[in-house]
RNA sequence: GCUGCCAUCGUCUAGCGGUUUAGGACAUCGCCCUCUCAAGGCGGAGAUCACGGGUUCAAAUCCCGUUGGCAGCGCCA
């Protein structure tokens, strides 16, 4: 099938979700693998719930994972608009095949009542039956009609389903799924405010917009049926379908607020890499062969195919997703990390956090503690004291560590010496302080580490860090002699 | 309730009848490396392939049933 033409239709109703978020990515891959377009169209024709926020936050968040589309009503030069159906509604799209379905009589006009209709499922129900709607305005003549108009009574329209024989569904991924056509009830194409109804407006736009495939959520499997009797009825030809498996929460359930963060956006407030997320999502539900887990987006392009999207639902792992950003960190240089970690102050409206602080010096920081950065929102705390004009020392590192009863007259000596003999040094490179440090334990008969972990505790005021000796290198000898100073006053001097 | 979908380590998955003592990844545990924390390296534990029947010389792989999970059943999308 050449020309492929996918699209990602969300509602504005609410957060684009992981699992949106992951539909949306399956279709833009499919597309760009195959050469074809993605196309973005809101789908806002449920008036009462659709938000211009919701429509906001869709937008960018689409934009910030990078699934950009293809085209638009306009004919932008650079960034297109998507397609948003209460527009085309506007433009009088719709109506016009209701009124052809009308008038071939396999549509018509219910004046019935929310409620009645309502009673009737629920009867049906009690019935061990399937609640549908029973049909009963099928048969109205045109007299009755012109009755209940002038009654007041306003009227949605209805689609005739067949009621026999069954529709037959060839999925790309599940292969062939059957419906009885009896389960399925005349349901309504256009409401009573003259809105279509999503599987009317779904159909309607998938066809006009030539969409090839059609890869969506599972939960939508039992929706086609619906949307195929729409497509035969109107005699057109249909696009392929593809059911992608659910992403699920630890509990099983379908993935809500109760599993954490379900806005994608909350994921870029907390510092996830686009690429980290990007790269999970393709991983629930879609693998190959050789089980890579690792992808570059292009490489995901390149290597997605239907053909290898499983069937089953499954779980979103936290965990797993953290140690992908930090593997997606990893790979960056400190430079790139910088400027990432830029983005995201002002993301989140947090450049405060380092006011003050010396861009080089931060840059350099971020380069020693590299290998720990898991998210960017981890970048200050993991740093800060590099910034810090009074040493914060965590008392916890303090006592362990400085007023230790079996060590602390050795760190005392330790600084008290350090600080003179460091004033004469003239190498202070990381080498050359560490040969220092291995050369005091020598001459006093301790240990290494007993002059090691004073030094780094006096220094930074915690006992984690980077290394020691090139986080007092990129100090520099003044401040480094000068925290010194700052814990032996602050703890050995009486 | 009705209909549909699904079922391999805790989690994501490989596997499409014999090459499987079921492979990889995350998490977990241990060891190594090491100035701390990480990262990295190595190794361990972890799955009677939901259960029960078939088909076959041979089944995680094919068929049927059971059970369980999930989804849909709107003038929501």
């Amino acid at each position: 099938m050449d020309n492929v033409r996918v699209r990602f239709a969300p509602s504005p109703t609410g957060d684009l979700h992981i699992g949106g978020v992951r539909t949306a990515l399956f279709n833009y891959l499919y597309s760009k693998n195959k050469n074809g377009k993605f196309i973005l169209r809101i789908e806002d024709t449920d008036r009462a719930r659709s938000t211009k926020e919701s429509v906001e936050v869709i937008l960018n968040a689409m934009k910030w994972l990078g699934l950009t589309w293809d085209e638009g009503p306009g004919n932008e030069a650079t960034e297109y608009a998507p397609y948003y159906q209460m527009e085309r509604k506007e433009k009088n799209i719709y109506i016009k095949y209701v009124d052809d379905l009308l008038n071939k009589g396999l549509a018509y006009p219910c004046y019935c009542t929310p409620e009645e209709v309502d009673a009737m499922r629920k009867e049906a129900q009690k019935n061990k039956l399937p609640p549908k709607y029973d049909g009963r305005c099928r048969h109205l003549t045109l007299e009755q009609r012109k009755q209940k108009e002038s009654e007041g009574k306003t009227a949605v329209i209805r689609f005739k389903t067949p009621q026999e024989g069954v529709t037959r569904l060839d999925d790309l991924i599940r292969g062939i799924v059957e419906f009885d056509n009896s389960l399925l009830d005349d349901f309504v194409i256009m409401k009573a405010n003259g809105v279509p109804t999503y599987n009317f407006a779904c159909v309607i736009d998938d066809y006009l917009m030539k969409m090839t495939h059609i890869l969506r959520g599972d939960d939508h499997i039992s929706n086609t049926p619906k949307q195929i009797q729409i497509y035969n009825a109107l005699g057109w030809e249909m696009p392929r379908f593809a059911h992608l498996s659910m992403i699920l929460g630890s509990d099983g359930a379908r993935l809500s607020k109760r599993h954490g963060h379900t806005s994608v956006l909350d994921y870029r407030k907390e510092g996830y890499l686009q690429e980290a997320l990007i790269n999970y999502l393709a991983l629930l539900g879609w693998s190959t062969q050789d089980s890579q887990q690792i992808f570059t987006t292009e490489e995901l392009i390149d290597k997605f195919s239907l053909e290898r999207c499983g069937v089953s639902p499954s779980t979103f792992d936290p965990a797993k997703l953290l140690w992908l950003n930090g593997e997606k960190i990893r790979s960056k240089t400190p430079e790139e990390i910088y400027s990432l970690f830029v983005d995201w102050l002002r993301y989140t409206n947090n450049e405060g956090l380092i006011s003050g602080w010396n861009n080089n010096l931060l840059k350099q920081a971020i380069a020693l503690e590299h290998d720990k950065i898991k998210l960017l929102k981890e970048i200050p705390e993991l740093v800060d004291f590099f910034f810090a004009k009074d040493v914060d020392y965590k008392e916890e590192a303090v006592v362990k560590t400085l007023l230790n009863e079996k060590s602390k007259l050795i760190a005392e000596m330790v600084l008290i010496e350090s600080a003179k003999r460091l004033l004469l040094k003239e190498d202070f490179s990381a080498d050359a302080l560490e040969q220092y440090a291995r050369d005091l334990a020598k001459e006093k008969e301790i240990k290494t580490g007993q002059v090691f972990h004073p030094l780094r505790v006096a220094i930074s005021g915690r006992t984690q860090g980077p290394s020691l000796f090139h986080m007092m290198e990129l100090m520099g000898k003044e401040e480094v002699i000068r925290r010194i100073n700052i814990a032996v006053n602050k703890f050995f001097r009486k």
